[in-house]
DNA sequence: GATGAATGAGCTTTCATTCAT
DNA sequence: TATGAATGAAAGCTCATTCAT
């Protein structure tokens, strides 16, 4: 019975996110009300204050809910590749794919979420963070395989982490262009000149990705 | 005597601005009271509605003064430069120094006012744009002399935007690098040699845009 | 113009602590709600919190406002009075119908505030203290008339104090004596015999307190 | 069976009260929250609600056993006496031993209590009234004895009770003096002046109430 | 008997905006 | 023009109480 209650108190907990994340997403962090938020979740102001201790603590969650997933997905498909090269190309298709499958998802963590107050920030630069990481590592590996020369890796990363988060944003908030995809050939050339890396074809499998 | 009190009122509505700018920039664009702005200005919170229509408008017409400012500077800087290659370096030099010289500023446009609501985030995405084809601009008239390849040069200046936005926004929220200026090496090399430019030496004025 | 609304303003907030009184003396302080305030005031919540910066501070600003016209009542009628034994009866007296004149506000004081908060139950200790006070000049009076042996004043005052203060008590809350005068008598001879004072006649005119 | 679920249950209630005591006299009754009392009793919400009605059913039940505990305590002690005199310092003795021995206990039940609602002041105003007829029996056993002449021995007893009252709250409340018996041989002395009778020396044993 | 998730009315406080003076 | 008192909608949060399991 316990496990029982307990497993009703994690779905709804699950549902509290998720009604979150739909308000969070059309309103905004500040002007997303909790008591919309309870109704969307279908319960009560009280039960929001059950399983969180405060509005803002439910953004995290939501942050740390979704970053931990975006992450997983791509290391995966990094590990998946052994050539370094690839592994880049790899990275960049990931991120991108998943930011251009969730829209409104990207306008609140890109945007809403920066201006909310310093904790909620700097959640969100740890976000940033292990992007930029993932990244960097990528480069290193390349790095270390001769494959491209010494470099302040760290830095570079950050650069490339901006350009893509720009392009993004841009997406996200006028829809220019159409499809984000679309931006992919130039970015990725850009991108891969900037460190002396041979442009080439792309080889990574699209379709892979599509529904990340 | 009319035009007594006309300069006047411009004298008035400046100092709110400058007001608003200093509160805006200590406590965010939500938590800025208009209180404490009308405080600060000199004045009563009924001085600031007539002046004004409400809150948004003073941030929007803060917007418009800084980012003109902003522009006009870049754009001096650019055109006292012939050379396609040092037009280049000048934009990015006077954006990064821009930057680096105010940074509680830079806070306020790059993270605080782009979560606050749809008519400050598109007066803010019209500066980015400013800004942005200033150095698309800047890329196209290398293309012209033929010192460039021809490119989506609105793409490439999208992402290099957004290279040098992240380095600002890490160096603005967390203090790295000490100097924001340390960056510009690195960075400077990464943007030229995405778009097929030679790196060569840095003959930018540095002195010359440090107090911009 | 300036003055005008000055006054205003001060009315409104004599206003507003009227409300206050009349609204934690029916509900006490915790169930006293700043909508049933501003209701009773005839203004609104905002308005409440333009004169005062929170609910707290409403009960200080009563506790002050009424401990200080209890005090200088109390002080007119003792320097009325030259003789030390008619001094003693005098701060009795009025202390004694002050209370019994304004039941309700008796029971406000001497029973809900305590239990409220830090705050107000020293600020109502400080009133009982500057009664104590006014009890113990009286004393030391006496005794440096010669009337009375020396004597731990202070303790003995606050001991009086305390036989007052749970006669009031009791008959605030219970009704009992139906007129606190007629507790007058024996408590009168309690407290002279207490300290070895002659009991003696009461000559203190009733009637001129009976509206105090 | 039965039986032995009923005396674990008393046993729970009883753990209920004690946890109960606990956070009432740390937080006062507003403060104490149904979740700490239910923590500190190792038991759930639910549980609380088992034994009692509600918090206020809670506190009342404390009232009620502590008032006891108290009483019976005062009375054996005041029967040990047989001579009226030494019954009212025994009296005497004991009620300020009690609160001196439980100084938040004190403040709980004379501070923060009274204020809380009409059910809780009436319960403890009865507390106040057995202990107020303890004294007055022992009173009228001294006027019995002709130790004393008539009087209105209640209202008497009511100031006495008045007067300890005071001092203990002051005690309680600011911590002076130090030590709360260390107001007694004066505190006594007015007391039994009060009513005409003899000081004389203070004969009660006190080490017979130390740990009372 | 015991649990703890869920409820929801209720609270104090904030602040952009208005408008009589 | 300038003032600042007044407004009132809205917010986040608390907690005694209930009840399905």
């Amino acid at each position: 019975m316990a496990s029982g209650s307990q497993a009703r108190a994690r779905a709804r907990r699950e549902r509290i996110l998720d009604a979150a994340l739909a308000v969070f997403t059309t309103r905004g962090y500040h002007d997303a009300a909790m008591d919309e938020i309870a109704a969307e979740a279908a319960t009560s102001k009280g039960g929001l204050y059950f399983h969180f201790p405060n509005k803002q603590a439910i953004f995290l969650a939501l942050i740390d809910r979704l970053g931990t997933q975006l992450l997983e997905r791509a290391e995966a498909a990094i590990t998946a590749e052994t050539d370094p090269g690839r592994q880049l190309d790899a990275a960049l298709t990931v991120v991108l794919h998943t930011f251009a499958n969730h829209r409104s998802l990207t306008r609140l963590f890109l945007v809403d979420a920066l201006g909310t107050g310093p904790e909620i920030r700097q959640a969100l630069l740890r976000m940033h963070d292990r992007v930029i990481a993932l990244i960097a590592r990528s480069l290193d590996a390349a790095i270390a395989a001769g494959t491209l020369p010494a470099m302040d890796s760290w830095l570079i990363a950050t650069a490339w982490f901006g350009a893509l988060h720009e392009v993004v944003l841009r997406w996200a908030l006028t829809g220019e262009p159409a499809r984000l995809e679309d931006a992919y050939p130039t970015i990725r050339a850009c991108l891969r000149r900037s460190v002396g890396l041979p442009v080439g074809p792309d080889e990574t499998n699209d379709e892979r990705q599509r529904n990340a």
